[in-house]
DNA sequence: CCGAATCCGGCATGATACTG
DNA sequence: CAGTATCATGCCGGATTCGG
């Protein structure tokens, strides 16, 4: 028998699916794409298998989270999203923005991620500021190609390649952080090479706005 | 030693605050106003004192809460959001609006509160069909007055009467969760006598119109 | 009565070893 | 690679107690 808050409200019943460690972690992960059970465990420091193997079952039983086979000759099972599970991708990107304000500079025990810078990123998406900024984007980060694509006021990431990018953006982990928390200027960063931008000017100069970022020059 | 993902992430940032056991619970009833010790044990059944006062230790020490007392001749200390906390109500609402989908019938060993409900009112509120209806209202259920404040898309709630609401909403516990989970509809229950609005009938289309409902005859 | 500390049984978690 | 099995540890839930 599974622990219940047993209140009749929403915030509890989805605390009774969501609220176990590690469960909304996980499901940041795939918020970027399906992946197997190694890579689960690779993006979660310090869970074991088998909480992993029990956080899933969970998960698939409460209908956020599918298993599934990938087309040979890959062959591997990996897990994804339901819809349900996709709907929480506003919500998490809301706690997301609300924990980074407490994100100093990274320290020796933070275990760094593309992944996470990624999504990052994507939390740093204003709708408000998104006029004219509609579009498939690619962002490289230590080589990692992540899929961008905003569509009115709404943005998604997925690990991938961007096949005719509006923009293509290649930096690293550290210059990102330094952006994202604001030690580092873009304008900075482009001047240094730590980041650099491909493509049309004023479509570069959309982005940097829809992400409350000074337009370089 | 405090337990943490140490993940450079905002996601893990947020839950090394927000994500042990009954922490977000505990939020959303500060959401309402603040609360004495005892106010929060009766909104969270199940809870010990001792876990109750360890939670709010934590969240005063990551300046999520405040302590206050009142001033005379009440004098009784209470617990309330910081404005960091009181950042958190779109991601909780959001969040109970999650949830909400996946409560069904009210079955007998859900604990069922007024303010719980006042709160699911809040997060069904569409701010997309929220046209002409800034204003104070005020909802009783069960006899318990909220004053729930739409000025924009952002909706508020609050314990406590509104002097001069434009429409004044009363309902009970059982009228209201047939009505947010759809077993029952606006014109029945007004049919019934199970809820009453009193208030300008063009404020009252408004509002039905900003809770997604169809509006009475 | 309110706010909080303490003790204790039971369950959740984390680490490691092991199997298909 | 994808999990299951096992075990030590620590967190949680309940009751009791204690000071204001």
């Amino acid at each position: 028998m599974k622990r219940s808050y047993n209140q009749y409200c929403g915030l509890a019943a989805a605390l009774d699916v969501l609220g176990e460690r590690w469960t909304l972690l996980l499901l940041r992960d795939l918020l970027l794409g399906p992946k197997r059970f190694k890579d689960l465990l690779d993006g979660l420091p310090g869970i074991g298998t088998g909480l992993l193997s029990h956080r899933l079952k969970e998960l698939e039983t409460a209908g956020v989270i599918t298993k599934a086979t990938l087309p040979p000759p890959a062959g591997s099972t990996v897990y994804q999203l339901t819809s349900d599970g996709e709907s929480l991708r506003p919500v998490l990107l809301g706690l997301t923005r609300w924990g980074m304000t407490r994100l100093g500079e990274p320290s020796a025990n933070h275990y760094i991620d593309a992944e996470a810078l990624a999504l990052a990123v994507a939390a740093r998406f204003n709708p408000a500021a998104a006029d004219d900024a509609d579009g498939r984007y690619q962002l490289t980060i230590d080589g990692r190609p992540f899929r961008l694509d905003i569509t009115d006021d709404h943005i998604d990431v997925r690990v991938g390649p961007t096949d005719r990018p509006r923009v293509s953006i290649t930096a690293d982990t550290g210059t990102l952080i330094a952006l994202t928390n604001g030690t580092r200027t873009l304008a900075d960063s482009l001047a240094e090479g730590t980041i650099t931008l491909d493509g049309d000017p004023e479509a570069v100069m959309h982005l940097a706005r829809a992400f409350d970022l000074a337009p370089p020059s």
